[in-house]
DNA sequence: CTTGCGGTATTGTCTAGGACAATGAAATCC
DNA sequence: GGATTTCATTGTCCTAGACAATACCGCAAG
């Protein structure tokens, strides 16, 4: 036994891998049975057991899974290789253009503080430059290249589950105490917006992001939070006498659940008020979207929200 | 696919029963084998489909199952009985000293505005509690059982999802401005706390009370927000240096899960490093907890902080 | 009347293998 | 090339059975 680690004869029941890894135990017994692996133990009872450097595997697989590789390729391959892997995939793809060009700001100063575990210094940091350059150019030029280079990080792999969590957190509570100071109020001719998303979304980082913004812009915003099944956000646009419906995308959504969820949502919505969709979302870059109005970046919000005051104008 | 169908007749796969009830997939089976209920439909496919009347009467099955109850002998009851005999319950028990006592505040009138949509009332309504009356009694003798009046009202139907996404949006805002907004400074000889939930729970309110109040016992507070898997806990234990995880469980989660969650967690962190429970979860007011404290509300927090200071004074 | 104990009933979760629709990739056609 | 069809992959659901852990009940004894 490795003397360096001391938890390698700790077993897991299935259950327990379900709730570590978030793949389900239906998949982890069809797995066994397709590909091989894993492979768990028996105890007394005949009922699976997992060593935990196999859970450590099912975590790597997982993540990779969250990029886009399929299980079939990945799941027979040795732990050696897929590191490898999550190592290659980051270089390739696609420069960002807005994002990467917005970096002037040295992200890696504040990654570096994240990964030094220093909750303070970051936060104050962020908060510095909050103070100094304002609100808008917080948002646009600091939070959201940071939050894509944050998540970049962790689909390589050089961040913790619990430090992404981390900062997560930090900017949320910062981005919060912002919006909550703000004392602009919501100006004549500015529409009325819903904010949320859908039912298999939990990101909510866009959502304050956006909700900056439109604040910005003289918006009365009506935040509902993550996750609203459609049939709420429909009952709480009549309610609140609601504009426009703004939803967040984050990059782990399934794209034909955005496409067909956003024309659902569109039939269930009067005609006259309108859909913005934004952020990471591939589904959303993709093809023509007919149902929404799609925001590309952070200042797309600012026009959007322009042409809607001057469209509205030439109404009356 | 099919949009006209008015509400009554929307139906649930099993997955997302499972999801709304909190009861597993093997068990909605095995009920059905053995009691008869519930008694879903099948689709074209030949799978399970539920009824949204089933739904709510597992959600009162559920409900009655937290306080001790039996499924074998309340599953084949109708609604009504079921009603009335959570009626006859809530008379009979102990009177949750603190909460029920604490109701001095009338909710009614916070739940009123929820309904009649008002958000910039409602908000302004609570603000001017906590401004008047300072965060520990805002957060105490308001939100806490403002929360549990708004889960209860949304348990029998009284509310919609979107409102009660409006009220913990509205909340969240508040206890998050107020946090950041302390100034204290965490006091030598209080304990640093790790702040988050289990991988199952979604809900955050109870966390940001928790972290007011440990705020204000003069404790450094590390929040990873909610969701946060066991390994990843023990990580940043380390990495924070953390003397004390506290966390927060709400009604939805599962008793089981609860506390083999807890056990194996604790396996996982020194021995010195507490775990401390809180929440409505009934898993952790029923029987004896061996690997966590359990704090009973939110005052409790402050109990025990002191006691930590004092015994941790003993040791040096 | 309460307390402790053993037997019985209840109950959640695991097992096995089979099935299939939804998804992604590859190949074919215009 | 770009759209459309074909084929492989994959998650989730199905049935039916088993069993350990727990809760309840009746009975004996203090």
């Amino acid at each position: 036994m490795n003397i360096h680690e001391p938890f390698n004869n700790v077993v897991l029941s299935i259950a327990a891998v379900e709730r570590d890894t978030g793949i389900g135990k239906d998949t982890l017994r069809v797995w066994e049975r397709r590909y091989g692996f894993p492979t768990p133990g028996r105890d007394a009872h005949g009922e699976r057991v997992y060593p935990m450097a196999q859970v450590e595997k099912l975590r790597i697989i997982k993540r990779l899974m969250d990029q886009g590789h399929r299980p079939g390729r990945i799941v027979a391959q040795s732990v050696e290789q897929l590191q490898q892997l999550s190592q290659a995939q980051v270089a390739s793809p696609q420069p960002l253009h807005q994002d990467a060009a917005a970096a002037h700001v040295d992200v890696r100063q504040y990654i570096a503080l994240l990964t030094a575990h220093d909750s303070d210094g970051l936060r104050r940091q962020l908060n510095q430059v909050l103070a100094r350059e304002g609100l808008k150019y917080f948002v646009t030029d600091l939070v959201a290249p940071l939050t894509t280079a944050v998540g970049d990080a962790w689909m390589r792999g050089e961040l913790e589950v619990f430090e992404e969590h981390a900062y997560t957190e930090c900017v949320t509570g910062l981005l919060r105490h912002a919006i909550n100071t703000l004392t602009e109020h919501a100006s004549d001719g500015a529409p009325a917006v819903l904010l949320t998303t859908f039912p298999q979304e939990s990101h909510g980082l866009g959502l304050l992001m956006a909700e900056s913004m439109l604040t910005l812009e003289g918006c009365r915003c009506i935040a509902l939070g993550t996750q609203t099944p459609l049939r709420d956000i429909a009952q709480a646009v009549v309610a609140h006498n609601i504009d426009v419906v703004a939803l967040s995308f984050s990059m782990s959504m399934n794209a034909n659940h955005v496409v067909d969820g956003l024309g659902e949502l569109r039939q269930l919505l009067p005609a006259k008020v309108e859909l913005w969709a934004g952020g990471q979302c591939a589904a959303l870059q993709r093809r023509e979207q007919t149902h929404a109005v799609v925001l590309r970046d952070l200042v797309g919000i600012s026009n959007e929200v322009k042409r809607w005051r001057k469209q509205e104008a030439s109404k009356s």
